[in-house]
DNA sequence: CATATATCCTATCTAATTAATAGGGTATAA
DNA sequence: TTATACCCTATTAATTAGATAGGATATATG
């Protein structure tokens, strides 16, 4: 499964936010520089989750975005089809399509669809506050590894 | 989960090549024409899995394309592996990345191997023998539905 | 109320990837 | 020796992803 920028962008800036007390907001700016993502570009991003229900923000002097909801309450299939689009099958847009060009097979149509269902399942296991852990507890056994070859 | 339309041409190629005796060839022509597939463009996918041994060849006259291995030897996510690469981590060319880029977070890296795990777990479960019974199976459904409404 | 701040919005540009063509080369049966 | 059908490399066209650009709008604060 390929995740595209903007939804690893995404994903590390909702990680980033999720580390801010309940109802204190952070900047664009210090988010993008923290982590190295173009500015401009992660505005979009963070626009998008804002209408995807999952930021919201404040404007003007002292404002910000902050996260909509708990942590704990942010499944991370979420997050990945507001860039992604849907795991699940019938998502796609209907273009026109070239002529004598078939429809794609029921067969791997329905095969397509029980693998998405299946790392969807997966994905929405996965809450936002357990990648938090999950990237905390990763920091700690990169530091015991160090400590090790001392 | 997304199929590129080299993918779905090849899925439809090698249900299509199924259902030919064993040890018969088809034609790239005929396949195209019939499918609806450019037929260039097919014959670069045609090679590339004759390159990784799903499909076998004869050249010259009243030569073509037949399945090197039976049809419920063949995994469907071998065959997608061929055109998206393997859906498990750490696939990728490593690519230099712009200055102050961060790597992606452990944390995100483990939720998407393991959906990808659950999503190639369902694609090894499935051969190339059971797409062409679905496929006939939806047919058949067709068919009475149909009947149903004269 | 002026000003600085920070989000909001739409349009555009560039690079990369995917999709498709093009034009012969090579093996083989008849 | 000819027609057939796969084999191979290169190029072009179309689409999408990634990133920039330039201002509009809301708001806390002096």
């Amino acid at each position: 499964m390929h995740l595209s920028k903007k939804t690893e962008y995404a994903l590390r800036a909702l990680i980033y936010a999720s580390r801010f007390p309940e109802g204190t907001t952070f900047q664009i700016r210090d988010l993008a520089e923290k982590n190295g993502i173009p500015k401009k570009f992660l505005e979009l991003i963070l626009l998008e989750l804002k209408k995807a229900g999952i930021l919201s923000s404040r404007r003007g002097v002292g404002g910000g975005y902050l996260l909509a909801r708990r942590p704990d309450t942010i499944r991370t299939g979420e997050i990945i089809e507001v860039f992604e689009g849907s795991m699940n099958a019938g998502d796609g847009k209907k273009v026109p399509g070239r002529q004598g060009a078939r429809e794609p097979s029921p067969a791997v149509a329905r095969v397509v669809a029980e693998a998405s269902r299946a790392a969807a399942a997966v994905l929405s296991r996965w809450t936002l506050a357990d990648l938090v852990r999950e990237e905390d507890e990763a920091a700690e056994r990169r530091r015991m590894n160090v400590m090790y070859f001392i």
